[in-house]
DNA sequence: AGCACGCCGACT
DNA sequence: GTCGGCGTGCTC
């Protein structure tokens, strides 16, 4: 038999099926030893075949399987090329999501715990006799030993002294022995509150139960009890005998949610996320394999969870943009996890109080099936939105970054002893232009999209189509040289409050102050203990947290992702107003928002403040099939990168040229395409360039074909080639 | 990615 | 003469 084996080493020149002759006892999907050149290295069966297109007497042998089981299952294998197809992968780095790195570099060491057992030598009454009588931890040790019996040699080192231990250890009463323990993140002890579902969330659960497959998407408000929903599910398909997985966005992985679910779960509860240790993680993996866990919760990566007989899929907010890989290997979420819910034929559940408007186009046609959750599980109002607008500020004197409004109901809110959050909206590194007097934002003559201000040169860029203009010095509309840009920082907005508010404790949450794993929690958990407190915070405080202190919440900035080079711009801060704004008032007290902004006259604060997502998903939908965009239009980005310049160039060049020559034959279909350099144009080193282009949906499939066709026939020297579908940012 | 092979400059 | 620089090309 020949065995073709993708060769464990990540570069496009060995990106392809090598021949070996197989073993008698080598299996499809297993890790194998393997010769290669002069050397001996690691790679994955992917199939076995009867004869090979090469001269058999010159292939060599594969070497010895690594592990005692085939680590990629059949499923597995064809996931790996369906996503190589999609999205232009290399197979090894497919491969690599599937198996944790501690397993695949031969670093997963097991944790290994001292057990002592009591040998039938053992005899009570004996032993009690031969010990002194005033040995009180000797015959404490002699009385609680029972034969037979196993203990942690920890646990009885600590209660009857090592030394004790050992000497009976040297007696031939005991017996010492390792055992391989897994190690368990988050052993949190919490009681589970069995919840009666509304009628709404039995008519979901029943809904989707009956179907049993298929695409789902829950639209429920924000607080209407969607993780209800989910737990309901998940525990029927446990019942069936089957598994689940659960997927939430990496920040709203708080001990909270997981704690719920353990209490519910217990044991069969597997976490998947990137605060792990190494060994956890390698260890949470192995659980899930052996079928010791059947629920998996975790961030994105863990769609790929080593489970079998799946019986649902769940991917919680599924709008987040997280669940776009944005390096690497860059995948979509959705797909694989559509991908593997037909292959287990399951239903895949996406939630979301304010869905993607790509999912819920879907769903309005027909394509998924849209289930409804129209109110908060405890019947309370959402909080009140009110729009402020900052240009009337500066008119009114007012250069600070809190309006009036704002000021005052700070004031209330710590008055009161309630909490507050302060939210900045920070997206991407990049900024725009804005007239403080107006709300003048310079955008793109020829895309109609918000220039972008690049401080290194003092350029306005357009990031569509790289056309550049002066930075503005006064506003062309109405004059003024009150002109914003850069970004908000938190530091700048703490130092701002204190200067207000120098008796309240303020707390501050971003990357910066949150690198370390315990950092997080230690906020929250001193935000959670003080009052009066003001939380101020980037993306990280929108979501699952649960204050039901915090009365108030304001946006900061936001415009800030509205005006954002990116045709989802208006999406993301709808999304993302939406989420904040669902941070206020979530038990008894009444909460209220404020949202400051430049451009109040902008369509989304329409909606924003009546809680209208269908009315914003009509009004977002037209633009986008006016414009051509996606859902209606695909965005392909191919971005090269390399060290040499020169070759960078070359190549960028040689593939627009036959891209051009393909545009010839679909001319109906492109609209539009360019190579140019990338937005960011260096990055490690690495000079990047990019072709850009966007096409109907018709014949999507033949052009992205055609593509990746040529960019496999290209030798690409140094160069790195990236492909992204729909990418949400350019950088 | 790594390793061999190969073709030039600076040495004991 | 030959030791070693790294540019090029191949690995079933």
């Amino acid at each position: 038999m020949i065995a073709e084996v993708i060769v464990d080493i990540a570069n496009s020149n060995v990106d392809k099926v090598f021949d070996y002759i197989a073993q008698e006892d080598t299996q499809v999907g297993s890790r194998v030893s393997i010769p290669f050149g002069t050397r001996y290295i690691q790679g994955f069966v992917i199939a076995l075949k009867e004869n090979s297109l090469l001269d058999v007497s010159k292939l060599k042998k594969v070497g010895a399987q690594i592990d005692d089981y085939p680590i990629l299952t059949k499923e597995l294998l064809s996931l790996g090329d369906f996503m190589c197809k999609t999205n232009h992968l290399r197979r090894i780095d497919c491969m690599r999501l599937f198996v944790p790195t501690q397993l695949r570099t031969n670093k997963a060491k097991p944790l290994l715990v001292n057990y002592i057992e009591v040998l039938p030598t053992f005899n009570k009454d004996e032993l009690l006799l031969s010990i002194r009588t005033n040995a009180k931890k000797q015959r404490d040790m002699i009385e609680y030993l029972e034969v037979g019996n196993q203990y942690l040699k920890a646990e009885l080192n600590k209660n009857f002294g090592a030394n004790n231990i050992t000497r009976m250890i040297n007696s031939g009463y005991l017996r010492e022995f390792t055992k391989h323990k897994l190690r368990k993140p988050y052993s949190i002890e919490k009681k589970d509150k069995k919840v009666v579902l509304t009628k709404y969330q039995q008519a979901v659960v029943d809904d989707i139960l009956n179907q049993n497959n298929g695409v789902h998407l829950i639209y429920g408000v924000t607080g209407s009890g969607k993780t209800e929903v989910y737990m309901h599910i998940i525990s029927k398909v446990l019942q069936q005998g089957k598994t689940a997985i659960l997927l939430v966005p990496e920040i709203s992985l708080t001990p909270q949610v997981m704690g719920n679910f353990k209490a519910r779960f217990g044991d069969s509860v597997a976490l998947l996320h990137s605060g792990l240790s190494d060994g956890e993680r390698f260890d949470e993996w192995q659980r899930i394999r052996e079928g010791q866990a059947q629920i998996v919760i975790g961030a994105r990566s863990a769609v790929f969870a080593p489970l079998s007989n799946i019986g649902v899929i769940i991917l919680d907010e599924e709008h987040d943009p997280s669940y776009k890989s944005e390096n690497n290997p860059r995948y979509l979420t959705h797909d694989v996890a559509r991908f593997r819910a037909e292959y287990n034929n399951c239903p895949l559940i996406l939630g979301s109080a304010t869905p993607s408007l790509e999912s819920f186009y879907k769903a309005r046609n027909k394509q998924y099936v849209l289930h409804e959750l129209p109110e908060r599980a405890n019947k309370k109002a959402m909080p009140n939105i009110q729009v402020v607008n900052m240009c009337n500020e500066v008119l009114n004197g007012n250069l600070g970054m809190f309006s009036a409004q704002l000021l005052n109901d700070l004031t209330l809110c710590v008055q009161q002893n309630n909490q507050a959050m302060l939210f900045i909206n920070r997206r991407g590194h990049s900024s725009y232009m804005i007239c403080r007097e107006c709300g003048y934002i310079p955008k793109c003559e020829d895309c109609d999209v918000s220039l972008v201000y690049h401080s290194e040169d003092n350029q306005l860029k357009c990031h569509y189509c790289n056309k550049r203009y002066k930075a503005l010095t006064n506003c062309p509309q109405c004059g003024s040289s009150y002109i914003r840009y850069g970004t908000m920082g938190t530091q700048r907005v703490v130092q701002e409050l204190r200067k207000q508010f120098p008796d309240v404790k303020i707390l501050r949450m971003d990357v910066d102050t949150t690198s370390t794993k315990n950092a997080l929690t230690n906020v929250l958990q001193e935000f959670a203990n003080t009052k009066p407190c003001i939380l101020v915070g980037t993306q990280m405080i929108a979501k699952g947290h649960d204050f039901p202190d915090v009365t108030l919440v304001g946006v900061l900035n936001a415009d800030m992702s509205l005006h954002y080079s990116d045709y989802r711009s208006t999406e993301r801060t709808f999304q993302l107003i939406t989420q904040v704004a669902g941070r206020a008032g979530r038990a008894e007290k009444q909460g209220k928002v404020i949202v400051q902004t430049y451009t109040p006259n902008h369509y989304i604060y329409r909606f924003v403040a009546n809680y209208n997502y269908v009315g914003f998903y009509d009004k977002e939908i037209n633009l986008r099939q006016v414009t051509s965009f996606p859902p209606f239009a695909k965005v392909l980005r191919i971005l090269f990168s390399s060290e040499n310049e020169n070759k960078v160039k070359a190549i960028t060049k040689q593939v627009y040229k036959s891209i051009k020559e393909l545009q010839t034959k679909y001319i109906a279909d492109f609209l539009y395409c360019e190579a140019m350099k990338s937005p960011v144009s260096k990055i490690e080193r690495k000079f990047r360039y990019q072709i850009l282009m966007r096409f109907k949906l018709e014949h999507q499939q033949e052009i992205i074909d055609s593509i990746y066709n040529t960019l496999n026939c290209i030798k690409m020297q140094d160069t790195q080639a990236f492909i992204e579908i729909n990418p949400s940012n350019l950088s």
